[in-house]
Parts: C-alpha cells; structure tokens; sequence
DNA sequence: CTAAATATTGAGAGCGCTCTCAAGGTAGAG
DNA sequence: CTCTACCTTGAGAGCGCTCTCAATATTTAG
C-alpha cells in the first residue's frame, strides 16, 4: 500500500495540501464539491496522514504513557494490574489515544525509561500507578512538568493528580463486617507498598473504635501485596490467635488462606478471612469462598484517562485535582459462608 | 524544565545545529575540545533530542505495536498474556523501544484500531499474538507491508515471520508422559482458538499411535483456553471415563479439575490431568499440584522483539522466516503425584 | 448596481531534526 | 613550498503536516 502526502492527494484532487488539510480536520467554509472530490480521492487512496508530522507540528502526540513501577513479579502474581491496564487501554481507544506500556523491570530501567519518556516530548501525559514509594522518581517526574495522573494516592503530598479508591471506607468495611458477624479478636494483614495500606488499617483502626473494640499491634501483620507476603504475614498472626482476618488485598488473603490450611484451620470455621479487590479469582473462589471489598479496578483505569486528557487539555485548574471513587459493594459473601462464620462464632474462642 | 533544541544548544556552545546533531548522535571527525564543549551545555542543560522530529525525518519511531486480539476476558483469565508483555517490555527496554499496547474490545474496534496503526506509520513494526482466528484482520496487516511478527503461528500459510513454542512435541511429550504413567484411556482437551490447539492434537494422536494406543474422537473434548471450558469440556469426558487427561493449556486444567472435584473425582487417585503452559500459579497449585509442559513465554516475547527489530532493519531475507523454540521441560510434578499416579492406573479401569 | 461582508482557497513559513554538499583547514607526499 | 587527501564545520534543503495571511470569489446590504 503506497503511501500518500498531503501534496499527492491535493494534486490528484486538484487542489492544495492546505486544502486537503482542511478537508481532513473538519474545517467549515470549504465548498462541497470540493469537499467531496478530496475525500473520494482520500476513500480511493486510502490515505491516512502520517502521525509523526501531524505530531511535530502540533505538539501533541495523542499517546500516553503507563508506567508501572512494579518488580515484575507482582505484575504478575497480582491480576489488578490487568484490570488496571485494560480500563486504560480501553479508554485510550475510545478516546483515539495511544497507550504506550511502560514496565520497570529493575531501578536502573526505571531512572533511563523516566528520563526517556519525560525528555524526548514522546507522549501528552503519563499514567502512573502507585505501585510503590518512590521519592526520586517522583521528583524528576513533578520537575518535567509533564501532565501526570497518578492511580492510587502517591507518596508525597504536593498538588499531584490521582484517581484512588477510598481506602479509609473500604478498611471501614471490611472490618466492620467482620464485627457485624460477632467477631471481636480481629486481625489484618497490611500492605507497607504505598499509602493504600495505611488507608485501609485507618478504617480498620476507626471500624474498631466505633465498635468499641480496642485496637492492637499484636494483630497487624504487614505483607506486600503478593501472596507470599499474605502467607508468612498469617503464619505470624496465627500465634495472636485472631477469630477473623482482614487481609487488605485478595492476592494475601489467598497465601493468609494457605497458611490457615497448612497450619489445619479451617476458613471460616476456625479463622474467618475477608480480602480487599473483588478479583474474579476471589469471586470464582471456592473452599472457601473468600468474601472481599469490591474495588472498581477498571473504571480507575477509565478515570484516569478522563482526568489526564483534562490536565493535557489544560482544563483543570491549578488546584490539584484529587478524584474519588467510592463505589464500595460486598462481593458475593456465599450466603452460607456467613452462616458458617455466625456458627463460628459461638465455638471460637480467643 | 524548558525544553531546547538543537540550535539553542548549538548557540550555547558556539557551534551550528549541525555540529550539536553529529555531537549526539556519535559521528567520528568532531574536534574533540568542541565535543566536550557542546557535552557540557548537553549535561548541563540536560537536553533530550525531540523524538518526533527525529521520526520525521527518519522515518523511524522506535515503537513497537503489541496487538493481542482476544476479548477481554481472555487476557485477565489466562496469565499467558501478562508474560507475554513482560517478555516484550523487557525486550523494548534494553533495545530502546517504545512499547506500545492494543488491546481489542470488539471487532469494530479492532477494525478501527488495526487501521489506524497500519496507516498513520506511528510504529516501526507490529507484534501480533495469534490468539483467535482472524482472516480479515490479517488481509489488512499484510497488505500494509508494515514488519510484522506473530506469536504463535497465525491462522494463514503465506509468509509472515512468527515466533513459536514447538507445539507438536508438547503434545506429544505431554501425552507421552501419561503413556509412561501406564494410562492407556487418555482424553484430551483441545482449544479451537488457533492453530496450537491443532498442533498439540497433532502431538497427542502421533504419541498415541508410536505407542500403539488407538486415537479416538470420543476422548476429544473442546475449549477455547478459558477456565470455564475447560469446566465444560471435562464435564464431557468425565462420561468417556478417561483414565488420564492432557489440557491443553492450565487454565483449562484448572477448570477441568474442578469439574472432577464437583463430580467427586479425586486428582489424580481417579483421573490424572497434566496441563500446558507452566504457569506460575499450576507451580504453586497444590491439591493436586498441577503436572504441565513449560513453555517458555517469556522467552518467546524476547524473541518476537529481536526478529521484529532485524525485519525492520532489513536483516532478514525475503523468504519468510519462523524461529522455533523448543526448550521442553516438565514442571516440577511433585514425585508424590507420580506416585499416586502410579498407583491410581491399578485401580483405574476403564 | 456598488460597497461591504463573508466565504473559499493557495502560498509560504515553520515544527525540530538529519543529512548532503561544499567550503575552509590541516597534514602528508612529492 | 605546492598539491592532494582527508578532517571539520556550517548552510540549507526537506521530512509531512498545520496554520497564518493574503488574494480571490461570492453573497448580502444599501
């Protein structure tokens, strides 16, 4: 397939490049016959102006940038990221972007991959989730000038953009149910990665208080989102001999899980669990089927598109911007775990 | 941070654009007292040379399409995909390219999307997973003569350069290994969703008949990789009785061993299941752990950027070119399963 | 019917960079 | 010391597009 320039059409239809320019971008005042005689030439050709010079003149490359500033593993071993990437990428289409994937794979990459990306004008904007703290990073990206929306509350509190779930209601929740269902010796398993973690033991901490429940240090036990973490994070809770654990993501709650079954406890006969992300792995889970805070993973994918074309656009004020979501559900506790974990009540005792 | 250009630079160091391009671009013959001059007004400044003008000219973007045309559903259930990514991000990152992701939602998107990359030559070249059939879509692409390489063999017989996993000998390694076992009633679960699935049947009836074990239809269940085919698949062989049965990818292991556990049918005491694929979570999945064929995914996105940058550099000959991988290894089936497997073929009859 | 307003189009500059070409320098050969 | 060969640099064209500006065509008001 040959490709065309702007010249080329405009000789075949006779007329100029501007005014095939024109035909392209919509311009009103362009007569209709010609109007017509350029885009049949454009239908027959099947050109398409090229992006790159369309870019250069413009300033605007219509791609942004996701960077995920994860170890590889937990890319992996944590499905939230797939959610997280195709609410952007689904986004990007409908909004006619391009997403451009950006995974650190070790801290080097990450100092040359940032300063690449932020130096060469590649892309409008960047997408980055709060995987991790990271002061440096933070600092040459706030220094670009580069429009940046963050995914999750991001470990400095200048005027940064973020779309972030509310984590002090979802701790709130989660606890709250466990409490609802008669427990009172509660545990949690928090994620020190980055402010979630410390967002979903507040409402942990506050559940408890509003319940008149005391708050311990004994029954917190920190993880870092993978399942590992979850597994050895439960292995030391065991000993506190808790009657319900929250494990403030679901990717633990499943090593919490195994490390119940190796240790022969029975979830939720002998420890009740609730997780925190609704993944389809925990809605499909079974034996036991693991109760979880709903997160709406994708649709902060989606918003954060939103938001980051408005700062590229410059319709954001100054302020920064800080968007909430707060679409909380229970997920589909089985309705005979919740039986279960009332009868548990009645035999477990701290 | 302000963004230079090459004449400011130029300026500031006392030397014409010219001379700053060839400084950072590394051409030989430059004085070297004028090379350090405009270095330091580079470092100093930290000026990055503008990527889309030097596309332009060029004619040389950097980036690299990643298209996987599956629904959405698929890249979330099957991990497959999120290797496959990394694989090529890592690659992108050490070569210095730019990743850039399209993720299909719908056949119109597909069709809006697949055009727009192809005509407005934002990338350099395509990788293109062949997960579903696609004839249209690949008319499109070869016509475009953009470079292109599939991930798996794509559903077409002209020359287009693909990099994939010897499916034939997993089939058969697969199927072997349960021959060994002393099974002799062996189902299959297959997916139609591309040429793999064939190609792992292939390997299957060859080591049935080197074994001198008949091939029959009747063993042959369908699936499209998902968990929930697998499910349905094996709720249809349970009926045929098969001693043992070879899924063609884990995640449709997974789903067919919970099939047997709901028809209470222990694994592999009653019917014995070996996987495809090596995922980390059949690594890791006890009761039962999970015997399956290593892929190495990883790999064979690494590969899929090398042989993508060597077609666009014009490194490989005209005749279309198919890099085979085959580094087969069994997972790590726990010796215990193989003895229990052992034992289960006395009393499993068919 | 004429002037003013508006519609329609093309010429040309320029986005930031690469690359060719030619000019001026410098060094080695004769 | 002169000639040739190579080194070193800048000027300038041009990648394909957008956009301003001015010129021409058409419409409307008076």
């Amino acid at each position: 397939m040959k490709r065309y320039t702007l010249e080329e059409i405009g000789k075949l239809a006779g007329v100029s490049r501007a005014t095939v320019s024109r035909v392209i971008n919509h311009y009103p005042h362009i007569r209709p016959e010609i109007r017509e005689r350029v885009e049949a030439v454009i239908a027959q050709t099947g050109f398409q102006p090229n992006a790159v010079a369309r870019s250069l003149v413009s300033s605007r490359t219509n791609i942004v940038g996701l960077i995920i500033p994860s170890t590889v593993e937990e890319v992996f071993t944590d499905p939230y990221y797939a959610y997280v990437i195709n609410g952007i990428s689904q986004s990007c289409n409908t909004n006619g972007l391009i997403l451009s994937l950006f995974l650190i794979h070790s801290l080097e990459e990450e100092r040359n991959v940032i300063q690449a990306v932020v130096g060469t004008g590649l892309v409008d904007g960047l997408i980055i989730t709060a995987s991790r703290r990271n002061r440096e990073m933070l600092a040459t990206l706030l220094a670009s000038q580069l429009p940046i929306v963050f995914i999750g509350q991001p470990d400095n509190d200048t005027n940064t953009h973020y779309v972030d779930v509310d984590n002090v209601s979802g701790g709130y929740l989660a606890t709250e149910h466990l409490i609802s269902l008669g427990y009172e010796n509660i545990g949690i398993i928090v994620s020190y990665m980055n402010k979630s973690g410390e967002a979903r033991l507040d409402g942990y901490k506050r559940a408890l208080n509003d319940h008149g429940l005391p708050f311990s240090e004994d029954l917190v036990a920190y993880g870092d989102y993978s399942l590992e973490s979850g597994y050895h994070a439960m292995k030391q809770l065991i000993k506190r001999k808790p009657q319900a654990v929250f494990a403030t993501n679901d990717t633990m709650a499943f090593g919490a899980i195994r490390a119940l079954k190796e240790a022969g406890l029975r979830v939720p006969e002998d420890i009740a669990i609730i997780g925190f992300d609704d993944l389809p792995s925990a809605q499909r889970s079974e034996n036991p089927a693991l109760s979880t805070i709903h997160q709406p993973i994708q649709q902060t994918g989606l918003d954060a598109v939103e938001l980051l074309l408005k700062v590229v656009n410059g319709e954001v004020q100054k302020a920064q911007h800080q968007s909430f979501r707060q679409r909380w559900l229970f997920a589909k506790a089985a309705a005979h775990l919740e039986r279960l974990a009332r009868e548990a009540k009645n035999t477990a005792t701290s």
